[in-house]
DNA sequence: CCGTTTAGCGAGGTTACCTCA
DNA sequence: CATGAGGTAACCTCGCTAAAC
């Protein structure tokens, strides 16, 4: 089952150390050939089976094993074409590829299997930066309410001083006694109290989770000017345009999909966001008290 | 049926070659 | 010309699966 290194067979030894010829001879540096790699690759690869070979000019006109050649655009282009379409490679199109394009099915298959790493590499870079952005956005967001609840807090404590120096005000005209308050002024103490109060206290989980009305209380509003969405099930931070995110309650991905999928879907789904943080049914209505709860302790979401 | 062997494939990682700035 | 970086073909190892025995 191990590859059976050819004794002239470049490989590269298990650290990386090439084998070279009659002292390191350069014609045969990394000469990985392309030529005689039979299927599986896993099995002796002719390069040259003896020494004598490599002595024979005739070997080294025809025989002498290729240096590493580049695809050429057209057989990329095949290729790529083909791996639009599915990048999975089963045993029949490999053989009908390496036809058309007069390469080892090996080959072909080598090309598929990198083409899907690129290809992995590619979409978790744009995943990262989606996320990226969605966070910056959702900080921007957060600074901003916290701005916002500075100002209206400021607000209310002024009115609420007005308005209780206006209090004093008319108890003198009546002639009252400072501590005895005028009819109704406990009404504006009151109202400031349960204003500064809700300044005060954290949100409930509804709100600032997706809600019935579609949105968190963060994402609700300006959250839309960033190109963010909770959708009225909540599913996703994502942009709506985002190609195929998984949903993020239950968005396990099958073992088919595993995140190689050539439908462009993200790698992330239910890893990068709590799920307390997604509707789901029943679930969601179980635990939605309790999940708030702890979102309160935990998260010191409400900060001055 | 059940365990073993064999072969193929995919993912993940690595190496070495090639190209280009 | 030398060199380092980036792209990529080819390879290795490991795990899994299915077919054959």
């Amino acid at each position: 089952m191990d590859s059976g290194h050819l004794i002239f067979d470049s490989s590269t030894t298990q650290h990386g150390q090439m084998l070279l010829l009659g002292g390191g001879n350069p014609i045969f540096r990394g000469a990985r050939s392309v030529l005689g790699i039979e299927e599986g690759g896993r099995s002796k690869r002719p390069f040259f089976t003896s020494p004598d070979d490599l002595l024979e000019e005739v070997y080294y006109d025809e025989q002498l094993p290729e240096k590493k050649r580049r695809l050429t655009p057209e057989q990329v282009h095949l290729l790529e074409v083909s791996f639009e379409e599915e990048n999975k490679l089963e045993p029949e199109r490999k053989s009908e590829l390496a036809r058309k394009l007069g390469l080892q099915p090996r080959q072909v298959a080598v090309w598929f299997q990198n083409r899907r790493a690129r290809w992995k590499t590619k979409q978790l870079e744009r995943d990262f930066d989606r996320l990226k952005s969605s966070y910056d956005s959702l900080l921007a967001d957060h600074d901003s309410l916290l701005k916002d609840n500075h100002h209206l807090r400021a607000q209310v404590i002024s009115l609420t001083e007005k308005l209780q120096a206006k209090e004093a005000e008319a108890a003198a005209a009546l002639g009252l006694k400072p501590e005895e308050k005028a009819p109704g002024s406990n009404l504006t103490e009151q109202t400031s109290t349960a204003t500064v109060a809700a300044l005060d206290a954290p949100p409930k989980a509804e709100d600032r989770l997706s809600s019935g009305t579609g949105g968190s209380a963060v994402v609700d509003g300006e959250g839309a000017h960033h190109g963010l969405v909770v959708d009225s099930s909540g599913d996703s931070y994502f942009p709506e345009d985002y190609p195929c995110i998984a949903p993020v309650d239950g968005g396990v991905q099958s073992e088919e999909d595993d995140g190689v999928s050539d439908e462009g879907c993200s790698y992330y789904a239910d890893t990068v966001f709590p799920a307390e943080h997604h509707h789901d049914g029943q679930q969601d209505h179980n635990h939605h008290h309790q999940a708030a709860e702890e979102d309160e302790a935990q998260l010191d979401w409400w900060v001055w």
